[in-house]
DNA sequence: TAGCTTAATTTGGTCAGACCAAACTAGCGA
DNA sequence: TCGCTAGTTTGGTCTGACCAAATTAAGCTA
């Protein structure tokens, strides 16, 4: 069981991104909140320091107010996934633009200043996607756990937190998906081999090229796999019901 | 003057991220804390949820344990900046760099994507830039807005999101440095002009390609500043004493 | 002595009720 | 109608208490 005012704080904020709290309006008072979900007004002010802390709301005296979702911090991303029984498909893409994007910038950092060691442990994460007979979910992972470890020996901190911080709030939300996963594992081959080539002879051009390829494909792969489950789930059929 | 619990959570977080508490250890109880900083167990307990929603910390029954940095949430880079006085010139320059990628992502968006208002307001944001004589500091802010105003208008809200948090973490501690800045109007004049002709011919390669030039100035010159800054930190003469 | 079980202590989670200063609201008077 | 004041609401803080889970200490067995 989660604890009270973890409760109190998703209920609120699903509130809040719902759209139930207009923006600017002024949310209702600690007490008024404490009798509505029968709990300690401690309890509550916990729940609104975490509903301060993601950038929801600014609380002052005189009353919380509502932000806008623009104003927030990038932790909302998993709370507006979660929203809907759905991944807003959208919002995933874009996820995985960003994703796309830091991920030439990492693989430019590693291929220069990475010391031949952490070389050697990034391509053994690549390895599993050409050697090894993946399931889809594990494929997943897989790829996940290479752009991770490529971020992370990037050493731009900023960079790979915000990768971490998106990888946390993405994942959860597309390893559901695996029955709608159609993985074009030849083609992942391909490339990890290509990648482990091009970043062992440290060559630049051809790592970024290559890991462009990689998670332009990774997200080609994951769209997919969106729209599919969205329109089953708009008009379901006997498949994927196991 | 600052909250209590305010106050006790950035003495928690300044030992955390100076390394006075060693990375899984137990960090004090909740009462040895209320002790220390002569406050109350609620307030101690504000503090510990911001150390928590910052990753610093997992807090659970039998005790709150100290997390790594690089597990932590995309807020702590506002905290180590601010760690010692003068601003960590390698982790500004990730930021940047962090930041140019996403401009590029960004402009792509905006090119293709925007309404012709959207565009005339980014176009008005440009303006400044050619047309009147800034100060420093108002020359900093101004390429500040217009590089925010191209991720909002993206619409992109994780990458928007991303931008301003890194933009609101930065800016503090660059605002002090005007006496070091030694900006080249000329250049982005310059730029910005182009800037202006490739967004409403919706010159795609352009755009990305003038914003590149633009981001990676301005990334210098902010950089130049900050090593000026600390170079003259090191060795105190009598210039910027005003 | 080494290892395991049990009892005592500590710790976080929650609760109740209270006081203060700042912010807000309503009502009064000009 | 406008401006000011008194009363109310709200967040910030405090004291003191209880529970369940986790940690630690003690004791006991092999």
């Amino acid at each position: 069981m989660t604890t009270k005012h973890e409760q109190i704080a998703a209920g609120l904020i699903n509130n809040i991104l719902n759209g139930r709290y207009v923006v600017g309006e002024r949310l209702p008072s600690e007490r008024d909140l404490s009798a509505r979900f029968d709990a300690n007004r401690g309890s509550v002010r916990e729940a609104m320091k975490k509903l301060e802390q993601l950038g929801l709301a600014v609380i002052q005296p005189g009353g919380a107010r509502v932000k806008d979702k623009e104003e927030a911090s990038l932790d909302v991303i998993g709370h507006l996934l979660a929203q809907s029984e759905m991944p807003d498909g959208l919002l995933i893409d874009q996820i995985l633009v960003v994703i796309n994007s830091l991920i030439s910038v990492a693989a430019e950092q590693v291929t220069e200043f990475a010391s031949d060691v952490e070389i050697d442990a990034v391509c053994g994460l690549a390895r599993p996607l050409y050697e090894r007979e993946l399931d889809e979910e594990a494929h997943t992972l897989a790829r996940f756990e290479l752009m991770t470890a490529i971020m992370q020996t990037s050493k731009n901190l900023p960079l790979y937190l915000i990768a971490r911080t998106l990888f946390q709030q993405v994942l959860p939300n597309i390893t559901g998906l695996h029955d709608y996963l159609t993985t074009d594992r030849q083609q992942y081959a391909s490339l990890a081999l290509q990648l482990r080539t091009a970043l062992q002879k440290r060559d630049v051009l051809a790592v970024r090229k290559t890991f462009t390829e990689f998670s332009d494909l990774h997200r080609q792969t994951v769209m997919r796999a969106v729209s599919d489950a969205r329109a089953n789930l708009a008009s379901p059929s006997q498949e994927a019901t196991s």
